[in-house]
DNA sequence: ATTTTATGTCAGCCTTGTTGACTTTCCAAG
DNA sequence: CTTGGAAAGTCAACAAGGCTGACATAAAAT
């Protein structure tokens, strides 16, 4: 295969076709990664824009918009515009900081969380199916590419919360 | 961690902590495997469509708009703006079919497979990296995943040019 | 009191998706 | 041979969601 030992250590051939193959399989399975949340958001008039949204906010609720924003790596135009349809249809709301009251936090309400429990199962089903056929030693190096392969910035964001749930 | 023994087999604790981690995996990583072409491309006037583009037309050179409308997912109209500029710019040539004068055969001029090479210069120099530092045993497991979240269409053109090159 | 920060909003632009309507070419059934 | 349909490509128009720039407001920091 694409592997080869020497005194002991396993090397790998990076050989440009090598490397293409794993663009390609990125290229690829990230159509599949968006497939199944994409299908639902079509019924409702929202697009992947929301889903990050709802998603992030879920995942920090109170987060601020400057954080969100940072996560997100967009302008603040164009997640106005996201966040403003949200807060409109009544799934996030929006409230001004104790302490500091020109931030605004931001909640997913009932119906918001609703939502993104669609989004995230149906997400869900197909990593977890992919795990499962993979098997966990995949999963082990699936998670470690990807996280060599993030901007600095994005590993932060992606590391603070590492192991909250497991 | 997140693995556990019973019987000698390791098993995965699927919680939807770990399937959420993978899957801001996902979005984390893609964004910094297009960063590098992204940058590139800002500075022609082309976007990420044209890459795509480049790409395929490189890997199977003398493909059919029909064929790589598939590959890409995308409209026939999408994809023919995107080929316009290309072909405009005498980045892509496209002959006509001898056997059926309907399709059309695209192929990279010199000045595109240029493009293409600065392209993939970048993208190659960060899935290098990332190999580098996570390992062969991750590289396995990532493509292993990878594979398992694409939809089964996308996994034929995948598998379709599998070890053509290793 | 002044400056900086966080947020929101308006206007306008670009890329890249979409649908619909149309032409040209090919092929096959009558 | 003709005709009708399928396939490939093109043109026009629209929408989502990026972007920049300019400006307003409120609150915090200096």
């Amino acid at each position: 295969m694409a592997e080869g030992s020497v005194g002991g250590e396993t090397l790998l051939f990076l050989t440009d076709e090598q490397l293409r193959k794993g663009i390609e399989a990125m290229f690829f399975a990230y159509r599949g990664f968006t497939a199944d949340p994409d299908r639902i958001l079509e019924r409702m008039d929202y697009g992947r824009a929301h889903h990050r949204a709802l998603h992030f906010i879920h995942r920090s609720p109170g987060t601020t918009v400057n954080n969100l924003l940072s996560i997100l790596g967009v302008t603040k135009q164009s997640l106005n515009r996201v966040l403003r349809s949200l807060i409109d249809d009544g799934l996030v709301e929006s409230r001004v900081g104790r302490k500091d009251r020109r931030e605004r936090h931001l909640f997913l309400t009932e119906k918001g969380a609703e939502l993104e429990r669609e989004l995230s199962d149906a997400q869900r089903a197909r990593m977890r199916a992919a795990y499962r056929a993979a098997g966990p030693a995949a999963v082990q190096g699936f998670r470690t590419v990807l996280e060599a392969m993030m901007d600095p910035e994005m590993r932060r964001h992606y590391q603070s919360m590492k192991e909250s749930g497991s």
